[in-house]
DNA sequence: ATAATAGTGTCTTTAAGACAGTATACA
DNA sequence: TGTATACTGTCTTAAAGACACTATTAT
């Protein structure tokens, strides 16, 4: 066995979510160059072994560079590789999955031109690099089945956030209406969140504001919501 | 931005498990080059962009080689990268995590001189290659995590099985006993096992035989057994 | 007071855990 | 006939779904 292989060329591309206005987005980049100049992809690139750490570094400084801001949530999604997706020649591609806050991301985001969020119910009028339309759909798949044993989808929220929020974006993501009750409780059995001292209001009663405790991580609940 | 970044070594490392004698087994082999020489490694190599139409095809053509057969099933695990994990420099690697019955390998294997089955509780007293270790750590977790919601260990056993073999696997598997009951009803909800005309005797009455039917793929519970 | 949103109480439903009881095979 | 293993029945338990009811705020 000889390590003189042809090495193909390995790239890191991230599918950063967020969910504005009930709607899922994903951010997107337009093309400078071939091949597909003027389509949307997937922010990303190569790794840089003087400054990254490994590719979690490089997904995360790539988005940082898109959005002003590391992504609350990052986690590997899949290697996706071939002779075919790249007309250049075969090539491995790590495909992150990463969640924010729009609220975080909004002002910088207008500044850079070549960045936007898609609304994900819109990408088929979309015009899409390579195979980033089926990257994206199995991010999306991934995002609505840990949504339904985990609070992940808190990353999509400020610190600070109250029920009803929370209840919005697990509703945009899974497509499905869920009972207000269900989350409360486990809000109650995960014992991860706090009650902030403030609450807000919103057009009738006062809502409650929780946070993630410090330094608490994510449980994963035995039973899922029901689709 | 440039594609001359320097490209980093990339390999692709399976984690293949069995159940054996009611133990986790991992196939393991004994390293003849530097670095590590002489330590157990996952069995791996390189993407032959020649022969392998992505890296899934890397994967199940090297334990073919080690074993003489396509494991039963295979998944992608993680990738781990990084500049210290290889002394040879940054690198990365493509782990995946794979299984096939015991009674399949069986001949083959012991041909082999540098392949063996290891059992995982007793990985501490074995010399471990790189960072081999945390990987079989991983994809064991993985693996215990799937057999709560799924029937995943199905692909430890030959293509027609009892229950009782099936309880045994899992038992193995998450180290815990399970309840049969909870099986037999796992089994007959999912709707996607057949039985079997035959019967095998066992010691004691003649127990059903169980086939996955033709085609037919796994499906996840929306409850996890408990641990 | 009314409307709007927040939060609670509680009954139902679903699927797993526990375990006793029945069935079948072989010595 | 006895013992070992296979299978069934059924009661309990845990957590989600449904939904009515109460609480609090702004107008």
């Amino acid at each position: 066995m000889s390590t003189e292989y042809t090495n193909p060329l390995f790239t890191v591309d991230s599918v950063l979510f967020t969910v504005k206005n009930g709607q899922l987005m994903v951010l997107l980049v337009k093309r400078a160059q071939a091949p597909f100049t003027g389509a949307w992809a997937l922010p990303g690139g190569f790794i840089d072994v003087e400054q990254d750490t490994n590719t979690d570094a490089t997904a995360s400084r790539k988005l940082e560079a898109k959005t002003g801001l590391k992504p609350a949530y990052l986690e590997q999604l899949q290697v996706i590789s071939g002779p075919d997706r790249d007309p250049r020649g075969f090539s491995v591609t790590l495909a992150y999955f990463a969640l924010v806050a729009c609220q975080d991301v909004s002002p910088q985001i207008s500044s850079v031109e070549s960045a936007s969020w898609i609304a994900v119910s819109d990408l088929e009028k979309t015009n899409l690099a390579f195979d980033h339309l089926q990257i994206i759909q199995m991010a999306k798949q991934r995002l609505q089945q840990k949504t339904l044993y985990s609070m992940t989808p808190i990353f999509c929220l400020p610190a600070q956030f109250t029920i009803a929020q929370l209840k919005t974006v697990i509703e945009a993501i899974i497509e499905k209406p869920i009972q207000r009750k269900s989350l409360m409780r486990r809000i109650e059995a995960s014992r991860i969140f706090e009650i902030r001292e403030e609450k807000v209001s919103s057009g009738g009663r006062m809502a409650q504001l929780y946070t993630l405790k410090p330094g608490a991580d994510l449980v994963n609940f035995e039973r899922n919501l029901s689709l």
